[in-house]
DNA sequence: GTATGATTGAAACAAACGTTTGAGCAGAGG
DNA sequence: CCTCTGCTCAAACGTTTGTTTCAATCATAC
């Protein structure tokens, strides 16, 4: 009953923190609900927050290895060209929504927590968590440097940080949206094509009129 | 010296709650920097749940009036046709990019923190906080439904999440990310010119490719 | 000046927090 | 058999939490 303890525990944490954010969720909420005792948090994790990591860690890892196949495969798709606009953000937005299909009502807590996560800004909290988005954000960024070459460097930081904005809301406010709005509810499958979408077209803007003026505005 | 106690820890609880989260921040932490005694949170707000309550409503409303006038403005400029995508977005958006500039650093932190709120779920809390918006939400879907009639109910709603989204993270993470980013700082106003385009881009995407299926989706 | 009502101060409240302790239990290896 | 290792348990650890208490202080009006 080792490995299950452990794994119990996972499962709750990571609804919980979904539910109710970190801060918010106790250890002893968890350990109650798990039916497993408080110690046992400490002694197969260490301290809440290392728990936090193992629960993000579980779940991020694969999404972000699956985000690198996908743009991998858009690439050698593609050729010599860079791949399509919309091959590249699919590419990135895909894989945490499959995992709402593949894991079933936990990955839609996962979502929640993630959508969640992505709003902490912590200092300290947020170096451990960004080290799994490294890769991830150094190929996308590449990626969509070449896609998309009429836009300077912080046009496409900005355009970056807004698509992730969308995804995180949509998955932090998205399961309670489907399952309180009247006609509003669609399979996840299709709010990641109309995400897509709207990240492609947004994506693909014009660049922003800026003065000619003589810049500097240092600062 | 009352007013003064009061409107202090309402200044420095704003920016706790901004840069650590509310749950993350006790009264304490507040009081001590404010130079006052914990029981004045009590005595002048009634609790701490309160105090956010009045922290959020000192900001969030002039910024909610402040959308609904500019999007009369639009209205009344338009005329019988639909107001422009874009000024719609930009009457949206553009408010609580404003008070950046109008109430400089503490408008800063109060994005962070009007970031923060915006991904929080909490069901009872969510309640109190989206009365605020409840006439903005209301008037803004009608708006976007005249500007844009291609788009069913579904696609609709999911797209100013979207796009709500992109605002909030950009609200949460943009202080930080032009605190600290090298050569992406830029001007609130430019960034608030990025937003708006790529939102509006986005909006105006075509309609999803719905499975032809047997419904008419007429419309 | 004194009375009155609003505000502050230091201290205490019970409750909840994350973490630690040390005894107890299970099963495998010798 | 005993011992070792991995794990669970109830209980307690010292802090910290939001909130309350009540006397002291202030400003103002009588």
């Amino acid at each position: 009953m080792a490995i299950d303890t452990r794994d119990r525990i996972l499962d709750v944490a990571e609804r919980m923190f979904g539910e109710r954010g970190f801060p918010a969720t106790s250890l002893r909420d968890i350990t109650t609900e798990a039916g497993v005792n408080v110690a046992s948090v400490n002694y197969h994790f260490g301290s809440k927050e290392a728990l936090l990591a193992e629960v993000l860690e579980r779940r991020l890892k694969p999404i972000n290895e699956r985000r690198l196949e996908l743009l991998d495969a858009a690439e050698a798709r593609a050729g010599n060209e860079p791949p399509a606009l919309e091959a590249i953000i699919r590419a990135f937005l895909s894989p945490p929504f499959h995992s709402q299909r593949v894991w079933g009502e936990k990955g839609r807590s996962f979502l929640r927590l993630v959508g969640r996560i992505h709003s902490e800004t912590n200092e300290e909290f947020r170096a451990t968590f960004m080290k799994q988005f490294d890769a991830v954000i150094q190929r996308f960024t590449t990626a969509l440097r070449r896609a998309l070459p009429d836009l300077d460097e912080a046009d496409l930081s900005w355009r970056m940080l807004f698509m992730v904005g969308s995804m995180a809301f949509t998955m932090s406010w998205g399961p309670t949206l489907v399952s309180r709005g009247p006609r509003v509810a669609r399979d996840p499958e299709d709010v990641l094509e109309s995400l897509v979408l709207y990240a492609a077209a947004g994506m693909a803007a014009p660049a922003p009129l800026r003065v000619p003026a003589m810049t500097g505005t240092g600062r």
